[in-house]
DNA sequence: ACCAACACCGGGAAAATTTCACGACGTTGC
DNA sequence: GCAACGTCGTGAAATTTTCCCGGTGTTGGT
């Protein structure tokens, strides 16, 4: 490794899934993992004293999720190169990421080589978006539907998915450090962002843009 | 590698997260990674030409599930060792899994030595299961999930029915002749029976037990 | 540099709702 | 007969939701 390889923090709550990202990046020249993180928290804290050249990151992990640990780190450091590596295959997602400042997005289903070919982009300085996603933009591109990704700011996309995740007021103003009634005020308009005027209706539109899917449910 | 050796196949649809798997037990001495699979059936077919000594298997990958795939290794080979190893930290997950023919079920968030002490436990014959479903299990073991169907009478159930069926109080009223008070009344009984605290949660709960399904749920 | 637009945070107060306590009525089953 | 329960509803308290407001910080255009 010499000193002008690439510095690399990897973030995913799996370390066996860690382990696999390292195994690969580990083969391709010019790169180096720096750093792990099992959760956004962690993730922020390591960025600012490490300050990798690239952050590798997975979207659902415990506690804040990695939509909002793009924006921390992209309100510390506006010149972050932060790319999104995740299971889901989701324009929403997809839209709410980039916004919130990644720079690029890849699905876990993607083969190896599409995640080294996105890193190197990344790092030269291009957005990174794997074909999948690609297809799925430009199919909701189409139909003109308007999705909770569309409307919501990061913020409010980040709310509601804690919502979704069964938590209560209290305990989601808890995790972002901001007060209950933030919360409360930021899921009232949330359903009037999005149309609906009840929880269940909010549940059922998240449903159908796959932004909680039938696995994340709990016990059969 | 010697000719004893264990060997392993590995099923799961993220390559990168099999490059994970690999790099991890290829570190045991005494265990050989003979085949990857990337779906359910896949899987299968690969288990009747290799016959490997054991299988670590991934839950939600397309087509057949994990579980179908379990049923199936099972039913071609009663002998056949399978260990799950899952994003999903859900005690319903794994009973399913264990009733289905796993003989393990580890959870991703598991450090590697669990993984490796399961595969070990699994290939002498043992049962094994990660320290976090453990507790889960012992959890719903205390307190099991009230059924829906089980604990609510039936103008109960049919208002639940309702609710679901993204209808307001008002028109609920309307459709069963009651006033708009009964059917709040009854709302807020239903949660009080289910042991739901929002609505939130008795449509996460509405959607496992079946009452409502995703193909209830409109256009995309 | 300036301004407009917007994201974000939360207080205050009105409006709506949820929840609780309490009856009333009918049916069922012992 | 009567105890148990389902059903329906009222009133009042407790809580939540909603709306309106001001403040801050950032972004983008002129």
């Amino acid at each position: 490794m010499s000193a002008a390889d690439a510095t690399i923090l990897l973030v995913d709550d799996h370390s066996v899934v860690r382990e696999g990202y390292r195994s690969v990046l580990q083969k391709q020249p010019g790169l180096r993992v720096v750093a792990e993180a099992a959760d956004g928290a962690e993730a922020y804290r390591l960025y600012k004293s490490e300050t990798p050249d690239l952050v590798i990151i997975d979207l659902s992990m415990p506690g804040i999720g990695g939509i909002e640990a793009v924006r921390r780190i992209r309100q510390w450091d506006k010149a972050a190169r932060i790319l999104v590596f995740t299971m889901h295959e989701n324009a929403g997602f997809a839209v709410q990421a980039i916004r919130a400042g990644a720079r690029g997005y890849v699905t876990k289903t993607s083969p190896p080589e599409t995640l080294v070919r996105a890193v190197k982009d990344v790092l030269a300085g291009k957005i990174a978006i794997s074909p999948d996603i690609d297809h799925e933009l430009a199919l909701s591109r189409i139909s003109g539907e308007t999705s909770a990704a569309d409307v919501l700011t990061p913020r409010e996309f980040e709310v509601l998915r804690l919502l979704l995740a069964e938590n209560t007021t209290e305990e989601i103003a808890e995790t972002l450090h901001v007060s209950p009634k933030t919360v409360a005020n930021l899921h009232s308009l949330i359903k009037d962002k999005l149309g609906v005027a009840s929880d269940i209706e909010l549940v059922r539109l998240a449903l159908r843009q796959g932004i909680l899917t039938e696995v994340d449910l709990g016990e059969a």
